[in-house]
DNA sequence: TTCTTATTCAAGTAGGTACTTGAATAAGAA
DNA sequence: TTCTTATTCAAGTACCTACTTGAATAAGAA
């Protein structure tokens, strides 16, 4: 049985993982590796952190039992541990918005004013597939598709959404997803359609979630 | 629109609950909270820290928003924010279950040996509870049963358990509560009853869980 | 073998965190 | 008013964290 000691030890371990959690660049390779596995390198560029320090984050979460990683020649390639890491990534996420009085301002500094915007629920776009009156744009860098989408949606990366207008079919409606709820890219996507006069939605938080919800999901292997 | 900076910013916010949770201390606090409301003295008490570092403590868990208080007299009730603070700290608990390899040894080391005791799931109580062939024995100290406890349990904090064995009616299984399950009140009083010839065994997991599970409780004011 | 490239390691620095000690508040009691 | 008590504040110290820079590995290509 044991004392103060003890416990505070116990307690400390416990707690490891929020320690690992509260730093915003762990927290943004957490957001990128829920899509699936990438290389240092890729997440490096990611984070607009350096190669080096970037690793160390890495070795963190690793150490932590957050992520795995697998070498596959002269790349190593980090993912996460399993899903409970996801769920405690939303669920910090969820308290943050529930107990952070300036995250609004924060929030519209990056993303801006998503009041124009329109969104759609996963629900809502289970049903318009299945009645099939609706595009889906994956709006993600290539590599996060390929580890898994949502099934028959497009990989358009938000670089190519300009350059590839023509390829989305006239007509019907898009909707366009990313990573989650605090990614950019489908907001940025959405515009840029409604911009040239189509009508285009986008699906209220990204891949992860639709995942989580134990949706379908198609891959292309990589 | 933002860039890296906002982007930096936002998910330093995002994960500031992680950061104030990242602390064994802190953690011991909140377990504590979750029972209901104390003073700082009773906290300080509690985790066997000096008063201004236990302030210090719970000044930063006011700031993050996941505790309020109230000032009564001369002393300062501090309590949860709010529900999602409790589910954070579940949350958190169980990704360590799930992913610190060394978490048993350390389980052990400040609980014992729990392979001896046996445990009452919530439903099993419920059922045994409608049923009336069970006593149930609070055994938290006696300001967290004032602030709510299980409907019918009896107070018998850990200290008096021994003392007033007596009291406890003879023939009916004894099931006993405290915090969760990183608390060992419990464990020691299961101990101490069935030291003593009785039929007892814990409650899985405490209190919290109970309410969280959204189940009637009693109070008794303060 | 040598060269290239992705990753990690090692050492150093600036700033942050957890705790201590002792003084300052602020409410109630005498 | 003065005294008491719970809490907070301020300043100091030891340790930890995030990042940088440059060197060391380790796998594959030439």
């Amino acid at each position: 049985m044991g004392g103060q000691k003890e416990k505070d030890e116990l307690f400390d371990a416990l707690v490891e993982a929020a320690r690992v959690l509260g730093n915003g660049r762990r927290a943004q390779l957490i957001d990128v590796l829920a899509q699936g596995e990438r290389s240092v390198e890729e997440l490096a560029a990611e984070i607009h952190q350096s190669m080096a320090n970037t690793s160390q984050h890495l070795q963190r979460l690793l150490r932590a039992g957050l992520a795995c990683s697998r070498r596959s020649g002269t790349r190593i390639y980090y993912s996460l541990a399993s899903p409970a890491v996801e769920r405690l990534w939303r669920s910090l996420r969820e308290t943050a918005e529930a107990h952070t009085g300036e995250l609004d301002g924060l929030v519209r500094a990056y993303v801006g004013d998503r009041a124009d915007l329109s969104t759609i629920t996963r629900d809502e776009l289970l049903l318009r597939l299945r009645q099939g009156d609706v595009v889906v744009l994956d709006v993600r860098p290539q590599p996060e598709y390929a580890a898994g989408h949502i099934p028959g949606a497009l990989s358009v990366p938000l670089p190519d959404v300009k350059s590839r207008l023509r390829e989305v079919p006239q007509g019907s409606e898009i909707v366009a997803y990313c990573r989650g709820p605090y990614c950019v890219y489908a907001d940025e996507a959405v515009r840029l359609l409604t911009g040239d006069g189509r009508r285009a939605v986008r699906l209220e938080d990204g891949f992860p979630e639709w995942k989580a919800a134990g949706l379908p999901i198609e891959h292309s292997g990589r």
